[in-house]
DNA sequence: ATCACGCGGGG
DNA sequence: GTGTACGCGTGAT
């Protein structure tokens, strides 16, 4: 037996033998050499509320389920007893939860929809993108399906996070061209006529029939070699991160379906599998074994504010430059017109060195929120913020033994989904110039009210004569101790946030400066979610009085703060929601 | 006002 | 995959 260390990059679950085996997919920290570590130790678990606890352990055990644990947690804070039931495997949850759940001894089910590998990441206190180590023994023979450069581990105990450095990622970016001059690109008749690929890896080329002449393409016989050699280059390099812009929905299910009529196998996994396309609601998102693939596209729609999110605008406003662009319906045109030709392979270039370019740009903070979620990066980079804070409560849940609330029903969802919050206080600007203006400004106003307030689902009470804040405008009533578990978590962001920054403003390493902003970044983001999330209709830990409570404090303390400005000879021309403006008159109201 | 519908990105 | 899912603007009624 060994002890290993690698770099986490993502994970899922394979059944042998009929029973789960988590995969680790990670990368060797001196090395780089990719491991796949197998741990078999994990097992799928959910609660029991039970009304009548002998009562549910008979019905429980009658329906098969031996392994049973009579526990403690709590729910919203009130300590409960809960039957933790443990299943053999991750599938046999949805097919006994209706029935567990329909149980006259049971009140209620919980935990029920975590999916089996965020499950293991959270019990194990390991996140992605992040060292972690464990002891194992490797595997006698890489069997068949894996290829000779992949270890195979399999892990015995003792998985736990490493702290050590982290090496820096390697990243490839990808972008196909189609011949399209029937307007939209259809996979059944147009052919992909260029491949192109950057990174930090020493790449950066278009792979294609033509332009010979031109020192960056890499030429090959027809389509099916441009195919070949991408996959080729793909399985060879195993990059940590692969990227494209729009990949989920156009890049990767054209090139699926064009290896498809070609007869070319895009097996692009660490373990040899084929690239996989799912349909998640009404977006696709292509998976590979290993690598971690990262579509930019709903990354830079969650990171900036602009009217369209194209690659050329989202570039213009990151870097400040123009990039090539052509017009998309005539670029059949450029390929098959000789003169025109060179422009396209450059626009192919440009177009993917710009995606490599934005990835450079926007990852870091993508694997910092990764680290703090503790959920995969291909997970993180599709989600909406208001998941990404609900996965970190889940995990946060864990820690402070809170049962996760259930998801709402379909009812329910529609009962919560018209409703919204008041937002701040907005005072019109008076039109004109103004001069000499003045800006007050609250920081971090809403994670502050929650904390200063203690709002939370936990707190909030219906007890006429407790100790509690009591919400302007509605009256909430909210308990002082003790702390709520949302205002836990923020507190706990908030500090980090504090110490990174002292950390920062200590350090005259300029790398370790970046590094550090980065990290403060994320858990500011973070933090402000936090109070968002409250009136999102799917939230867990949804709750409208909250909600409400926090925006009413909100305009309470900007409204009050006018005032007192105001008594001191400010004039306020303008106010939004945690900050005003305001010229000095002099005049004492 | 309310609701069904369609779009985003990609070539 | 312990699947299964957005949010907004538009035009019609």
């Amino acid at each position: 037996m060994e002890r290993y260390s690698m770099v986490l990059l993502d994970i899922d679950y394979l059944t042998v033998d009929e029973m789960p085996v988590i995969r680790l997919f990670g990368k060797d920290k001196s090395g780089n050499e990719p491991i796949i570590a197998y741990d078999s130790s994990f097992r799928p678990y959910i609660y029991a509320i039970p009304i009548d606890t002998e009562r549910c352990l008979d019905d429980l055990a009658e329906l098969g389920l031996e392994k049973l644990e009579v526990t403690e947690r709590r729910d919203l804070g009130k300590p409960v007893e809960v039957i933790r039931i443990e299943f053999r495997h991750p599938q046999e949850v949805p097919k006994l939860r209706d029935r567990i759940r329909n149980l006259e001894s049971v009140a209620d089910i919980r935990e029920h929809d975590i999916p089996f590998y965020r499950r293991y990441l959270i019990d194990r206190s390991i996140v992605p993108m992040a060292g972690i180590e464990f002891n194992g023994v490797e595997a006698e023979s890489a069997s068949s399906i894996t290829s000779d450069d992949v270890r195979i581990i399999e892990i015995t105990d003792g998985i736990q996070t490493s702290d050590s450095g982290f090496p820096q990622l390697d990243i490839l970016s990808f972008d196909i061209e189609v011949r399209n001059p029937h307007g939209m690109p259809d996979p059944e008749n147009d052919e992909i006529v260029m491949v192109g690929i950057a990174g930090n890896m020493g790449v950066e080329s278009v792979i294609s029939t033509r332009g010979e002449h031109l020192d960056f393409v890499e030429r090959v016989g027809d389509e099916a070699a441009i195919l070949e050699r991408f996959a080729e280059i793909v399985r060879e390099k195993k990059p940590d991160i692969l990227v494209g812009y729009n990949s989920d929905n156009f890049d990767f299910p054209y090139l699926s379906r064009r290896a498809e009529i070609l007869g070319v196998e895009l097996d692009l996994g660490w373990d040899g599998s084929r690239i996989k396309t799912m349909r998640r609601g009404f977006a696709n998102a292509t998976a590979i074994k290993g690598t971690v693939h990262v579509d930019l596209y709903p990354v830079m729609r969650r990171y900036m504010n602009l009217d369209r999110y194209t690659l050329e605008r989202v570039y213009q406003e990151l870097f400040g430059e123009e990039k090539l662009d052509l017009p998309g319906d005539k670029l059949w045109e450029y390929w098959d017109r000789e003169e025109l030709r060179d422009e396209l392979f450059r626009y192919s270039l440009d177009d993917v060195v710009a995606t490599y370019r934005i990835a450079e740009k926007i990852l870091p903070l993508n694997m910092e929120l990764t680290r703090i979620v503790g959920q995969p990066l291909f997970d993180i980079s599709r989600m909406a913020t208001g998941q990404q804070a609900e996965w970190f409560l889940v995990r946060k849940a864990y820690q402070y033994g809170e049962l996760v609330p259930n998801k709402p029903s379909h009812s329910e969802f529609s009962k919560r989904r018209g409703r919204r919050a008041v937002g701040g206080y907005v005072k019109e600007p008076e039109r004109g110039l103004h001069e000499n203006i003045v800006q007050f400004d609250f920081r971090s106003l809403y994670p502050s009210i929650i904390i200063s307030k203690n709002i939370s689902p936990d707190t909030l009470t219906d007890e006429k004569d407790c100790d509690c804040h009591v919400a302007p405008e509605y009256g909430y009533r909210f308990r002082k101790e003790p702390a709520g578990f949302v205002p836990s978590v923020i507190g706990e962001i908030l500090s980090e946030r504090v110490r990174i920054k002292g950390e920062m403003k200590r350090s005259d390493d300029p790398m370790e400066r970046k590094i550090l902003n980065v990290q403060q970044e994320a858990l500011k983001r973070l933090a402000n979610t936090m109070y968002g999330v409250y009136g999102y209709s799917r939230f867990r830990w949804y709750s409208m009085e909250c909600a409400e409570a926090i925006t009413a404090w909100g305009r309470d303390y900007i409204k009050r703060t006018i005032k007192i400005a105001e008594e001191f000879g400010f004039h306020t021309v303008y106010a939004d929601t945690d900050g005003f403006y305001a010229t000095y008159t002099g005049r004492r109201s």
